[in-house]
DNA sequence: CCCCAGGCGTCCA
DNA sequence: TGGACGCATGGG
């Protein structure tokens, strides 16, 4: 286990590589499906790099089958983790500047900017801001940027604001996750009880800081996690 | 029955 | 460059 100095993360998994998994089965998924795909994979003892490597795609999509697309995802992540394998170990591989592990990571197949950015940010405790529907959605209903803009353009906002800090950008996207989960739904938003409430369209024009932090001090859910 | 979930690649105008 | 669509299971 080389995650003993890696970041403490609200993402759910006991290691680096289980992070690694969770971010590619995750996408478009409820995290629900993804767990029983994880505790398959469990089960079975094959949460390790070395372990998937053994089996054949066919295998891992058969037990990764509760997490959906989960053809398109046993191809990604073999290709992932034989990838990593080139590297050794995941240290040496996170080791490099953020900028080029990154651009090696959106280089692979179904790896796109925000599964490369959880991945750096959760796997890797590289401080980039993972932009996701949550976060696009938040801030674009509070009037704060055009639900337009595209990925690089929401990330810009954080980086320009924040400091650079990978914890804090761990902790911001957990919190802006709850409040996307619990009160910024897709449809009925319950605005009447969010702790952004007094942050909606037409108040005085507010930093980010201001806008997490009281996500932070609102928010009954800033400590759930899975 | 419906809608939704922490995306991404491809295709086409 | 950007919008539609396929990918798929499981829960509310």
């Amino acid at each position: 286990m080389d995650d003993a100095l890696g970041p403490q993360h609200w993402w759910p998994g006991e290691s680096r590589f289980e992070i690694i998994v969770g971010a590619i089965l995750t996408q478009s998924t409820s995290w629900t499906n993804v767990e029983k795909a994880l505790g398959n994979l469990n089960r079975h003892d094959r949460l390790q790099a070395r372990a998937i490597r053994a089996m054949t795609v066919g295998e891992l999509a058969e037990m990764i089958r509760p997490s959906g697309y989960f053809r398109q995802k046993a191809s990604r992540l073999m290709d992932l983790v034989q990838h990593l394998q080139r590297h050794g170990s995941l240290k040496k591989f996170f080791s490099r500047s953020t900028r080029v592990v990154r651009k090696e990571l959106l280089s692979l197949n179904g790896i796109g900017p925000e599964t490369a950015d959880s991945i750096l940010l959760y796997a890797g405790g590289h401080p980039v801001f993972v932009v996701d529907a949550y976060t696009r959605r938040i801030f674009s209903r509070h009037g704060w940027i055009s639900a337009g803009a595209d990925y690089e353009e929401f990330q810009r906002l954080f980086h320009c604001n924040l400091p650079r800090d990978a914890g804090l950008y761990n902790q911001y996207h957990a919190l802006l996750v709850n409040v996307g989960k619990n009160f910024c739904r897709k449809s009925q938003a319950l605005c009447s009880h969010c702790p952004l409430e007094v942050l909606l369209p037409g108040g005085r024009p507010l930093g980010i800081r201001t806008v997490v932090q009281r996500a932070e001090s609102g928010s009954k859910f800033s400590q759930s996690s899975d």
